[in-house]
DNA sequence: GCCAACGTTGGC
DNA sequence: GCCAACGTTGGC
């Protein structure tokens, strides 16, 4: 069964357009263990919406694909990198990354403050729950938000 | 840059 | 196990 996530990223880092260039990425660097669950979770063909926080105007850029399931995040036993975890060792990994395939880039950026206004979407972690960077999506707010994104 | 929300850490 | 201090996220 193919299910459907939000995944947030500061385009400023890591943006729709990065993943459109290079295909496909390894989504590392989450240091939080509701959304490190959720990536647990995943299986490959499930469905991405790419959101881009901490930016102007924030809101769901694109589309794309879970291509490889859950693995451990290498960044979290590297001490140079800014994601290190001196508490994970190789063969005691406490955080894990999906890799993500770019489908497509929305027309138009479908902003937070469009997607507040949608009635459909009131239910969202977005808007409940601040600060969860890997969220579930049901089927109807992802169907609502692709027909926002229009074809 | 500010700061509210909120998860994590660590003293007790 | 409680909870204050602290750090991070992310909208504005």
């Amino acid at each position: 069964m193919v299910r459907r996530w939000l995944m947030k990223s500061e385009p400023e880092v890591f943006s729709i357009d990065d993943l459109a260039r290079l295909k496909t990425s390894g989504w590392d660097g989450v240091r939080n263990y509701q959304a490190r669950n959720y990536m647990k979770d995943m299986r490959v063909g499930d469905e991405v919406l790419f959101y881009h926080s901490n930016a102007a105007p924030p809101g769901v850029a694109g589309l794309a694909e879970v291509s490889r399931a859950a693995y451990p995040d290498p960044t979290q036993f590297d001490p140079a990198g800014g994601h290190h975890d001196p508490k994970a060792a190789p063969e005691r990994p406490i955080w894990y990354q999906v890799d993500v395939r770019f489908r497509r880039k929305f027309a138009r950026l479908l902003t937070l403050d469009e997607l507040r206004g949608v009635a459909a979407l009131a239910d969202m972690p977005l808007f409940r729950r601040s600060r969860l960077s890997v969220q579930p999506v049901t089927a109807e707010q992802f169907r609502a938000i692709l027909a926002l994104a229009g074809r």
